[in-house]
DNA sequence: CTGTTAGCGCCTTCAG
DNA sequence: CTGAAGGCGCTAACAG
């Protein structure tokens, strides 16, 4: 090699110096000078051969589209730098078999391992996931019965929140606008919402529920529209922000005052939810926290492979804006803002 | 190797087979076989490290949180998985320097090329750009002289577009909300602002500028209520479409209407220009046209090094909304959007 | 403390 | 068409 040559030194002494190993002050010196002339650095996919790691942790996320995912890989990314990794995103859709295909090329080892968030999961995706040899953190709800590390949200208990809220203001057809049911996330809030109107004792109707054709803006649209076709709400939860602003969007078009005629609440709790006027009241499902929660477990799991199954549950808060407070829209405050925490649950008569 | 002991071949065969090279149909079936039972993929790091090549390309951007990046990133994904390559996002700062220990780092062959975006440029970022060794698209204006491949947004003229669309209106108090002047977008920005109202003897006055601290929602809503204290406006255009939704927000706080009192008009064009009310009239500066652009030219140049050099410009285009559409705020339209080009400039007295 | 050596897993000439 | 062998650039053992 050429730095050796220069440095007038063995090539392994060099390989040391460069990894600040030991060696002597004359040596060190004159490899480095070597290098720096030569604007060497080493070969990282050599180096990966050798050591049997690529110091690469890879993402995969269903809509990049979604302000959420955005959020996440954010978080994620920063994780990861500073553990000394790098970030390979993989935009999978919401196509459970694109997910496969990503696992199978992940035991290719271009990776040292994987953060996941499925949509949609599948008995075939749980079994890939089980046989893969490299360390995965899901993002999401797992099947009871599958002990991978992962971490969730408690989107059930944050319905509960949203409900709460808007029933003490009195609100009785409290509508929801929700995305696809046979989602991960679609589900569970779908089940949120049951539960917690159920145990207000608020009346459901079939007509104060419509699901979106997925979690976008568009779709949320057109979903509000059938909704407002349909029925009469005082109030609309929405099963993420992007659904909210669409929502938000419609009810001003056809001439609702928000909060004052129709309260809305949106989940997620994204930047856009305080970008709109009026903001948006969202439950915060702990995004940012997931995603540097899962960061963290697979650092972990890479470390010490052998370290006991971890399943976390971040507990959901609710950021209330001016869309859900009465009155607000008369005298929008500047930095009105206040948050309710799940974790106290006693007064939920 | 223990799949060419299962399949009784050579371990050379087993390579071969599954590269698609030319085989006996016996050799190919067994070689497949045991593969799939062995659940065998050949591993990518022994194979870059033997072909040379990666199969990955680095995105650098500035600001992950700036939806027109989400785009862009998006898009530049789309492309390369689509060449065959993995997508590795690096986000660096706004600050060069860290732009710089990237492409060292790049020099490591982790990554087969690099997309780069910079929000600022010095003397040391372009030497270190034309120093390394590997193919570089930048996504930005470069200084003349700099023979780099690059696609640029002709912001001037987009600038051009949204000032003559005010003006035809009867503005007269056109505003410019900016971000940081010393940043490639924020000087290109400014001087476009100052060419398009000198050409159209619009008079201009430094209470109508103001500068965000950067290019972010919240320093946009500071740099609104800073511009509104000092004067009153009948029309502002915004750097880009995070500080107008901030304006926006402020005007209607403030009880202006939009685009009655105050025309709004921001810069990108991203998908949150139109989830506010009213949507937001933005100048579409081609960002996902300029993703795809220079992905391509990437994907180009590594598979001819020797190409000659390319510089593209994207025309910008005027996405008109309800928020600079007089009359719009009583009647709002469905699917109110039209586009203007910039292309056919001959009405331009 | 330093130099020599043996692979990491794969692809690719070169013979056969 | 197939098998054998070398080496991509690096690091980690082992001698010296």
């Amino acid at each position: 090699m050429l730095v050796a040559e220069r440095a007038g030194v063995s090539i392994a002494s060099v390989s040391r110096v460069l990894n600040g190993l030991p060696a002597s002050t004359s040596v060190t010196e004159r490899v480095q000078q070597a290098a720096a002339e030569l604007g060497y650095v080493p070969d990282a996919t050599a180096r990966s051969l050798k050591v049997g790691k690529t110091e690469q942790i890879a993402l995969a996320v269903a809509d990049v589209g979604n302000p959420v995912y955005v959020a996440m890989m954010h978080e994620v990314s920063r994780v990861v730098a500073d553990a000394g990794y790098r970030l390979v995103v993989s935009s999978t859709g919401s196509d459970p078999d694109d997910q496969i295909t990503l696992l199978t090329s992940l035991n290719r080892g271009f990776a040292d391992g994987l953060i996941l968030s499925p949509l949609r999961v599948t008995e075939a995706l749980i079994d890939h996931l089980r046989a893969s040899r490299l360390p995965i953190v899901v993002i999401g709800s797992l099947p009871a019965g599958v002990d991978l590390d992962s971490v969730r949200a408690d989107s059930a208990a944050g319905m509960g929140l949203a409900i709460k809220h808007l029933a003490k203001q009195g609100r009785q057809r409290i509508a929801f606008i929700n995305g696809p049911v046979d989602t991960v996330p679609g589900a569970a809030r779908l089940s949120g919402y049951t539960l917690a109107m159920a145990k207000r004792g608020i009346a459901m109707h079939g007509d104060l529920q419509v699901n979106a054709d997925d979690f976008t803006f568009k779709a949320g649209l057109v979903a509000t529209e059938a909704l407002l076709d349909q029925a009469t709400p005082d109030a609309i939860v929405c099963a993420n922000d992007l659904l909210a602003v669409a929502a938000l969007k419609v009810l001003t078009r056809r001439g609702f005052s928000v909060p004052n005629d129709v309260a809305l609440v949106g989940m997620d709790d994204t930047d856009i939810a305080e970008l709109t006027t009026p903001s948006i009241t969202s439950v915060n499902l702990g995004s940012v926290k997931r995603a540097r929660t899962a960061a963290k477990l697979l650092i972990r799991r890479l470390n010490e492979p052998d370290a006991p199954v971890k399943q976390v549950v971040i507990e959901p808060k609710l950021t209330i804006r001016e869309s859900s407070m009465i009155g607000a829209a008369a005298t929008p405050a500047t930095d009105s803002r206040s948050v309710v925490s799940h974790s106290s649950g006693g007064d939920d008569a």
